[in-house]
DNA sequence: CCGATACGCAACGGTTTCGTTTCGTAAGGG
DNA sequence: CCCTTACGAAACGAAACCGTTGCGTATCGG
């Protein structure tokens, strides 16, 4: 209230370490990326794997679960861009997405977090929900919409019960499927195979 | 080596308790289903649980782990008879059985097991998958092999890709769907949109 | 330079689980 | 009856984490 604080009022003293914040942030993901369920996720293994005193830690995040929360929210999702021209495209890139972050140990064990520990910790699930599945559901909801609107995919279609088919083919295989690299054009596959249907043609 | 050992060379003393056994089993399948993880589960909150000394459950297993195998070993896999008639039906009667097993905590969260902490667990989920899964595999498997033949599904199906699709689509909706119970005819709608494609009739 | 704050580090007492041991009792076989 | 083994209960020392505190140092503003 004096003459100026800028934007936020600075308080005195040595400010935080950004380097510091960042290193918990990116070695807690890396703990859960190799594996580490949320409950088995230790301050003390955070702190000595990011070079940072405990201290520093609980300085920022009063528990294990806020910190966690942070860290995931950290993980942006950059929405692959959409072509727009053929509903087929687009759907391959939707597709093609999920299978090249299948292979990132980060993104991957994220999800195994999603799927175990849901009703756990349902605020961090909320969360990460919010940030990260739902803007990839609605640009599958919006394409297939498109699709319907312009012929390419079938009038009567079940838009949900299209979209469990589509990510749910692509997630049993990076879930069931053989180990190793999942094959490049498996979106492509799947998309077909998704469209055109397992009957004979009729 | 004397007269007779019958069978198996009875040894004195008291015989172990089949009840005390099973009571173990049955907690740490119990525990398990209430979305308690590999790693949360506790020889002493399973003991007291199950009304059972803790000696009594390293009398019979070393740790924490082979206790755990044997119990998910209990876990028997009743596969359902298919008719054999139509493939449709006969799909419809996997997956719905998929659907029903998903309502059951108990093999809801061995599903979240085995997705989860498969990387950490290798033997565990070793013989899992070949009690449970592989069976069902199997069956679709065959199924869809005899759908070729009789000309029920297209020749030049990719049954990897088919079997993705419908258990991945039922998978999808049992761990992403809206919560609360499944539809109860939601087999069907999964068979019908796989087998159909969502394209539009060529 | 000085005061204030953050830093990494080490140690604290408290809790939980571990795997083991000891105890007195229960239940079979010879 | 006696020997053997299993039983449930309780306690043990060791280890891992918890959340907190004190220490000496580093880094900012004034």
């Amino acid at each position: 209230m004096t003459i100026q604080e800028s934007t936020t009022a600075r308080p005195a003293g040595r400010p935080r370490s950004e380097k510091a914040e960042k290193a918990i942030i990116e070695t807690t993901l890396d703990l859960i990326a190799e594996g580490m369920g949320v409950s088995e996720l230790t301050i003390e293994a955070i702190a000595s794997r990011a070079g940072v005193g405990k201290t520093t830690i609980y300085r920022r995040w009063s528990n294990k679960e806020d910190l966690v929360v942070d860290a995931l929210a950290t993980l942006k999702a950059p929405l692959p861009a959409l072509a727009g021209e053929s509903v087929r495209d687009d759907l391959i890139v939707l597709l093609d997405a999920m299978r090249s972050e299948a292979g990132q140990s980060r993104s991957r064990c994220v999800m195994n977090i999603a799927m175990s520990e849901a009703d756990r910790y349902p605020r961090l699930m909320e969360r990460f929900m919010k940030r990260a599945v739902e803007p990839r559901k609605l640009a599958m909801r919006g394409t297939l919409e498109r699709g319907i609107a312009s012929g390419e995919l079938r009038p009567d279609l079940d838009i949900d019960l299209a979209m469990a088919m589509l990510s749910g083919t692509m997630m049993h295989n990076t879930k069931w499927g053989p180990p190793g690299d999942l094959p490049l054009d498996l979106a492509e596959r799947i998309v077909d195979a998704v469209m055109a249907g397992i009957a004979p043609h009729s």
